[in-house]
DNA sequence: TTCAATAGTTCAATACTAATGAACTATTGA
DNA sequence: TCAATAGTTCATTAGTATTGAACTATTGAA
């Protein structure tokens, strides 16, 4: 069984959003989240569909390890929820302005 | 002659930033060039004493590259001075924000 | 119950990136 | 002219990313 790693929200550091952000398919997969503005399977945030799928499991998993998602096991998927509460009370308003970038 | 590279203006990437920003150190370099809001040689704003001086300079290349600083020569040292104008021009307070924060 | 399909993870191999010491370049001042 | 200073570049080593292959867990159908 499988047990997914989250930070607490007070052990979420500024350097681990910032490098989690700073890749441009993991940009993609937090901007579907939070246009989703709900759960989605990893496949369906996928950033691209050509994307290996040890290479999408590894993203989730440095977003997760940012404390930027929250994974949590339901059936055969997996279901991500972005963690906007938590990042909001750790940066105020930096979540918010960097997805509002249109690249 | 050692000719630097920099980027335009319109280079300059959302990804680029974050991720030349994602490092604590070269945060801290930046966060020195924003405080002095003044030009600083590499030594000057070495983020710590100890640091061998090629990965220094890696660090002040990383940063010129990303567009954050731009670099000339001034005698025997170079001049780094935070390209604040052209990042907000490109990426509206995200600068500001990011350097806001206390970590 | 068995078995195939689905959704991800983990592992091992390879490819890329970062950190460092050593050697180098350019400028200054004695 | 020569030593000192400030950085860069290069080669090596260490760490990180990407990927295919093998694995685990769950579901739905035969």
């Amino acid at each position: 069984m499988v047990q997914f790693v989250h930070p607490q929200r007070d052990e979420i550091t500024l350097a681990g959003v910032l490098a989690a952000l700073a890749d441009p398919m993991r940009l993609r997969i937090v901007k579907s989240l939070a246009a989703q503005n709900d759960c989605m399977s990893c496949t369906e945030a996928a950033p691209c569909p050509d994307m290996a799928k040890s290479t999408l499991s590894n993203h989730f998993r440095i977003l997760r390890e940012a404390g930027l998602i929250r994974t949590s096991k339901q059936g055969v998927q997996h279901r991500n929820v972005l963690r906007e509460e938590d990042i909001n009370a750790r940066f105020p308003r930096l979540l918010k302005m960097i997805l509002s970038f249109p690249e």
